[in-house]
DNA sequence: CATGAATGAGACTTCATTCAT
DNA sequence: GATGAATGAAGTCTCATTCAT
């Protein structure tokens, strides 16, 4: 009898997603054992091998989730307005828990051993990017965005950007001053990509 | 006979420093045991524990080192142009050993845990911060920039700039394409400023 | 499969106290290893873990079990006649295995270092007296005992003439001899108390 | 040079002697560290060794000095009055420093493992009784104590009650109620031995 | 004599993983 | 499916001892 979660097989396996997520997070992937993440869902740590093979296997999943859920976030956000669509993107994202907010924080740290780590974090920047870039040139199209402006560049330049504050927002940055940097910065680029 | 490093302390200590701050970057501070920087130096674990009273201690110390190392970078970029300097300061950073470049890696994946380290990184933030608005103060004093301008939203703006394409550059980011963007990005942050 | 016994977890606690106590008097607390333990019984270090928390538990409920071990052996000895209960309870104590009959020898070593085992020697001392002197109490009430003696300078003195014989018997004393003089002792502390 | 007292090879040796005991006694032989004991002299680790040629033969000193240094202040006690001369010899050791009255402890605690310490403990026990039954069987000679009184026994009997009561210290008992039960149980114990 | 740098063995403890029930 | 007992490898740290200076 299943007691993770009742019933099915893929809602066990979000709920220790889910857990693993948060302590990972809180804890740091190798401070997190698997008696923590068991503990937390009110199982034993050997049923946590039923649903993923080792724990490498589970913070590689959990990145994959992670990284998925911010992704499609970014996906839904489609406006006239790319300026609109970067705050709400951006709103959104400070109304997530920490765990979710940062959550490429043990990810970076995994970069250098962790191959498959490394390549869920290499796609998911190329992503980032393309769905951007997408945005960029449906606005060019309806000429809302000046042809002269450079998709790529503009794009990785808003995520850096992003990026960046959220950094700084670990460091200590307010989400108020946070707000406002990343609007000001964003508005910066599409301006200046007009040249 | 010293083996670490022939006769002083202080050097002996650096070398720790040295290859601690590597590993610690290349197989994560956790991953990184007392054994493989001992082995790095050709010295035994003991040793180390002659130079630094525990493993924590080693982490803050060499957090401490690097922040100080690029905050002083920073510092000596001085320059009529902003511009400029931005540019210089990147393209040492560039040169830097990955370790280097990246310090701040392993430092933010304890911040939750490590209320030394997260002091260090919040202290560092804040550092930048002060030298580059008094830089932009200064160019203000000189009318290079516009009075207009918000010195302290110009300066977490360009910080963010900077770090995020960091992230980036640990993402996959080539080098050319990211100082492409790191300038095109603070061109357009001090344009959209003069507003 | 439970190695350490089979079933039961307090079976298994005390397997390894059992062990423990052994080799706690053979070897002294501080150079028994808790591989030592973990080898005697079969089992792996780790195992130890499973039961008691640290090293330093394990060697306070190894202290208070045997205290109580004792202390309940003397609560048995039951008789009109306190020198045979004393008797007895010296006999009784012969027959011990060394490890039982010395088991105060490491308390009282980490005695300095270690409150929780200084309150249980502390309230096992107290208890001795208690039980001692509530069966005075009874064969004075019956008249077999003076009511001038003072009880509790009586039960203080056979505790120190008994101990200081266990004390004597490690230094080399022949448990004859042993037996001789506390037999002896006993009824002279006994007459004394007469007058 | 030497530092660690000025001139004398005997004088340093006892100088270290002098804070090994306290330590031991405080700490624990194990717990104890040369560097501990070097610090406490203001000397260097390196030092200890031009004295003592490894730690075990400093405990074995430390006990063997500690242990005559007892015995002397017994052998000193002459008078006609047996009991007057236990009362002064306890009196005496009241006024020693904790890790004086208590030498025994460490010693006792290693007596099992270390051949040579269980030597002297054997030996000062010995002694104890030789002093002691000279002592009374001169007092026999001068018609002081009746000559059925069998010696040794009584001897030991002093001896037990005073390791006992020794004991007892350690677990609380009060020096004011030690003395007490130590005068009284003599007392017992010589009327006693006349039958 | 004295130092202090270095060692290496060994201690305690944790934990991912396995497996019989 | 779930448990929990057990493992064994690994990690941090300590310390008696040595030795070149």
């Amino acid at each position: 009898m299943p007691k993770v979660v009742k019933g099915y097989r893929k809602q066990a396996m979000d709920a220790i997603m889910e857990s693993a997520s948060r302590l990972f997070f809180e804890l740091g992937y190798q401070e997190c054992s698997m008696d923590d993440i068991a503990r937390e869902i009110g199982v034993t740590k050997g049923t946590l091998y039923l649903y993923f093979k080792n724990k490498e296997e589970l913070l590689f999943q959990v990145c994959k989730k992670n990284m998925k859920l911010l992704e499609d976030s970014l996906d839904q956000m489609v406006s006239e307005n790319i300026l609109e669509s970067a705050k709400s993107f951006f709103k959104a994202e400070l109304e997530l828990p920490e765990h979710l907010r940062y959550h490429w924080i043990f990810a970076l740290g995994e970069i250098n051993k962790n191959p498959r780590v490394k390549k869920i974090l290499m796609d998911s920047y190329e992503n980032y990017e393309k769905i951007i870039s997408s945005r960029i040139n449906g606005l060019k199209l309806k000429g809302l965005i000046s042809n002269n402006a450079d998709t790529r560049r503009l794009s990785l330049t808003m995520i850096a950007l992003h990026n960046g504050i959220m950094m700084s927002m670990m460091q200590g940055l307010s989400e108020t001053e946070a707000s406002a940097i990343f609007e000001a910065g964003i508005k910066g680029i599409l301006e200046y990509s007009d040249y």
